[in-house]
DNA sequence: ATTGTTGCAAATATTTTGCATTGTG
DNA sequence: CACAATGCAAAATATTTGCAACAAT
């Protein structure tokens, strides 16, 4: 039952997830592990960013531009992608969940949640 | 300033997506219009879809499962996913363009709008 | 006749995977 | 020692693009 064992390669990673907040993809995880792990590879990185991702202890994003964003910080929370500079933020907002009920509203499925995703400018695109 | 010709694949293209509410991806329409249209292209239906979505025709959506879909109906309206069957669906819902404020309050930047996508079991699923 | 559009194939881009080797427990 | 994880390269997937032939105006 494929039990999960320690390597330095995964740990570098899940640290870097939780040290910043720029939301990477996995080729800037990549980019920025290298430094520290000159061996590592791509695939190594999508292997534990898809294992992270299935054990909770990170997010896989969708901003909008067609490839995975990856976040450390799994507390559900929304996101703002610049439709300036590229940037993702977070959002320090309520909480929108009566969305669900809305939706739910007439309609004969089961509504589990929604995934939502703000655009615009960011603080210093809007300048 | 590169006119816009008349073509019969780009009709049949427009005319699949409004006689629809699949929400196909672009392999879908190909897989419809090859029909009728047996030369079609692949590429000839990409280059049309992202020209119809540029033209404000059809809507390019993100369903979640990493596969562009577009929809005919470009009235502004929400979309659910199943998680069961993997089915595209429109939910017929008041709008909740009230979350735009929500996020805006305490953020620098400007919310100019937002993507959502519901998720959950749809009617058939649910039993 | 001009030039937008097509079919086809090759090229990109992103992510996954097979396999021999290395590292963890 | 058993087997999970790695590095590497090749494969899979989704989408775009170069180009000669074709079609719309």
């Amino acid at each position: 039952m494929a039990a999960i064992r320690y390597s330095k390669q995964r740990e570098a990673i899940r640290m870097y997830l939780l040290s910043t907040k720029s939301h990477p993809t996995a080729e800037a995880v990549y980019n920025n592990i290298k430094n520290e792990h000159p061996r590592i590879s791509l695939g190594t990185v999508y292997r534990n960013l898809n294992l992270l991702v299935e054990q909770g202890e990170a997010l896989r994003l969708d901003c909008g531009d067609g490839v995975d964003h990856f976040d450390g910080d799994t507390r559900p929370h929304y996101h703002f992608a610049c439709r300036g500079c590229g940037c993702v933020m977070d959002l320090e907002m309520d909480p929108i969940d009566h969305i669900d009920q809305i939706a739910g509203a007439g309609f004969d499925g089961e509504i589990q949640g929604h995934r939502v995703l703000f655009y615009g400018l960011c603080p210093d695109c809007r300048k």
